[in-house]
Parts: C-alpha cells; structure tokens; sequence
DNA sequence: GCCCTGCCTGTTACAGTGTAACGCTCGGCG
DNA sequence: CGCCGAGCGTTACACTGTAACAGGCAGGGC
C-alpha cells in the first residue's frame, strides 16, 4: 500500500525521533535479526511461530489484530489458533519488538530500537490506517514531571494520537 | 473503598491540572449540573437513562466496565441491556462528561470541567485500581510540537500511565 | 385530533477480543 | 529411562462492541 517511500534518506532528514513509516522486507529483517539477537543474550527461544508472527506484522503496513494473524499463519490444512497467536505476541511485546495499539486493539511492528524505559508516541491516521512511531524527549520528560508532582510512579506509558496524517492531508487538499 | 479524603483542600493543594481522586455525591452532583447545563445550552436532551448512567459512573471509585454500568443500572425485572449503556456512554463521552480507558476498555467520569482541545493524562494505578485525570498544558505543548513536526493533524489523543500511585507506595512501603 | 418525523430506548443477534484450562510434544538433565 | 519446564494445539468460555429492527414518545404541520 501507498507506493513511494523507500527509506535510505533517513540518516538525513533532519527529523528528530521520527522514523517514517518503514515496513516492508527490509523492515522486517531488521527486526528479525533484532529478535535473534535479544534472544541469544537473553536465553529466550525466538521459535518458529514467534518468528512468522514477528514477519507478518512486520510486512503489513497497518496495524493488524490477533486474529487477523492468525488468519495469515494459517494454511489450508493447518490452521493457527488466535489463542497461540497471543502468546507469540505477548511475547514480542513484552520484548519490544511489536507494540499494542489499545485504541485499536491491534498490533505493529516496533520502528525503533528503544529500551523500556523510553516510551513511544503513536501516530494514527483515520484516513489510511496508517501507524507512525516517533519518539520525543521533550514529552517523555513533560511527562516524568507530571508524575512526579503527582507522586506517581509509572510503569507502561500509552500514548496514541488520532488524526490525519501528512499524506492524507496533501490527498484531500490537492485531490 | 478507600475512606479519608472528602475533598475542599482542592483549592489551595498547589497542583496544577491535578483533581485528586474525586469521586462520590459531591462530584456527582457537580457532573450531574454540568451535563444539565450542557443539555439547556445545546438544545440536546439529557434523558433519564443517560443521567443514571453518569451516576453509576460518577459514584464509583474505579473505571467501570459498560456491562458493569448495565449490571448496575438494572433492578429485578427491569433488565437494562449492555446495548443502551453503550449509546449513553457514547452520549457523555461525546461531551466530555465521561472518558472511555481504552487500555482496560472502562469508563470514568471527567474530573476536570475541560473542554474538548485540553486532552487529560490519565494516571492508572495497578494496585488499587483507581484512575486519577490530571491536565498538563507543558505535555499538550510537547505533543503538539512533536506533531507539528511530523505534519500530522490531531483529532484526538489518548495517554494512559499505568502504574503506582502515591496511596499505594506508602502502603507497601511503609505498610 | 391525526399523521409524520426524529430521537431515544428495548430487543435480538452477532462479530470481535481476550483468557483459562488441559493435554501433548520436545529437549535438557539426572 | 523418568522428570521437568517451555511452547504450542485445542476447546471452551467470558468480555467487549455493533448492526438491525421495532416500539415509545414528543413536537410540528395539517
Ligand atoms: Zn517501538
Ligand atoms: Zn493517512
Ligand atoms: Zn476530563
Ligand atoms: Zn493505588
């Protein structure tokens, strides 16, 4: 979906945490090596299931549901049970390499490679169904200055805008 | 749940957008106020099924499911179905009277008489289960700047911490 | 009064989301 | 070999949310 867009201009583009939206084969093998690597260090089991579902949402260019997977995984013949598909990707989240979209009950690939403690902002189109991740100090720090006046000590942070995304507004303008 | 804490310190606390838990009759009747003038002033009609559902809501301490609300709502041989919470929910929610926690898919009343370009931060405490609405204008500005910076149009924004409260350290802290 | 219309609500039915529980397999280990 | 733990398949179930249709009820025009 959407043609253009190829990535290598990212080094240069001036943007700060902003990763553009990058899916696609050399996205998802990004990812795959991220996995294959945190699981050695870790002595976690990076299996065949965790890995195919780690691909599909990695190829797909919007935000999918557990049963949407499961639909994917499924061949003829041998078909892959939503139930285990939320096991994988209690997995996969639990390690940062997808992340949950709570307003959508869906799921996309992680575009960074940030550690639990930075938190992601999520960007999420009407119009395309489009999910951008970027990452702003700025925020995370208005935030850890909220809670602590607040006295709250946070754990998970869920932050997910809704609107129109660049693309979509140069499409409903120009035409 | 929860005894102490009747409120009036709230003027002169020193917080900015923090409301401290807030909930029982007073709040209710405060809330129960706002929709009716909401109602006068936009010619709309704020029925009896839609002012009991803010009630429920209002006097709970923690967010309520809509199946709960409807659980709630209905006596012995007067069943209300989970169908009709849902369109008053979209009713108050629409109006800013109530907020939908999309990552526990429950329902608070507003603690703040904001209009609807002020977003809340919503502190969600895993211990005790309540949820404390604070407004930041310092985190609206770095979101709207991060943004801005990324050309997306916000419709609306959902941030949701999960995590401590201040209630809950003391208590296994010191207790 | 009567009809028409719009809004709200009741009811049913159903799709989508998520978890509990049980049992199997497989690999490591004594 | 048996034991054990992790992952996975399977079933069953609870919870969340919406579509579609019917009835009630107020207001407005006739
Ligand atoms: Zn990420
Ligand atoms: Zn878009
Ligand atoms: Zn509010
Ligand atoms: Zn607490």
């Amino acid at each position: 979906m959407e043609a253009g867009k190829r990535m290598d201009e990212h080094e240069t583009c001036g943007h700060h945490g902003h990763a553009h939206d990058a899916h696609g084969p050399a996205r998802t093998a990004d990812l795959v090596a991220r996995a294959e690597r945190l699981a050695q260090d870790l002595g976690l089991q990076f299996t065949a299931l965790r890995r195919r579902t780690l691909e599909v949402v990695a190829e797909e260019g919007r935000p999918l549901g557990a049963y949407d997977i499961a639909e994917r995984l499924s061949v003829p013949g041998k078909r892959v049970a939503a139930v285990s598909v939320y096991r994988a990707l209690d997995f996969l989240t639990e390690h940062g390499l997808v992340h949950r979209i709570a307003s959508r009950n869906a799921f996309v690939p992680c575009e960074h490679g940030h550690g639990a403690g930075e938190s992601a902002v999520f960007l999420i189109c009407r119009s395309c169904g489009s999910v951008d991740e970027t990452i702003s100090a700025e925020i995370e720090r208005s935030l850890d200055r909220t809670l602590a006046e607040a006295g709250f000590k946070p754990a998970s942070r869920i932050v997910e805008i809704e609107g129109e995304c660049g693309a979509c507004q140069g499409r409903s303008e120009a035409g």
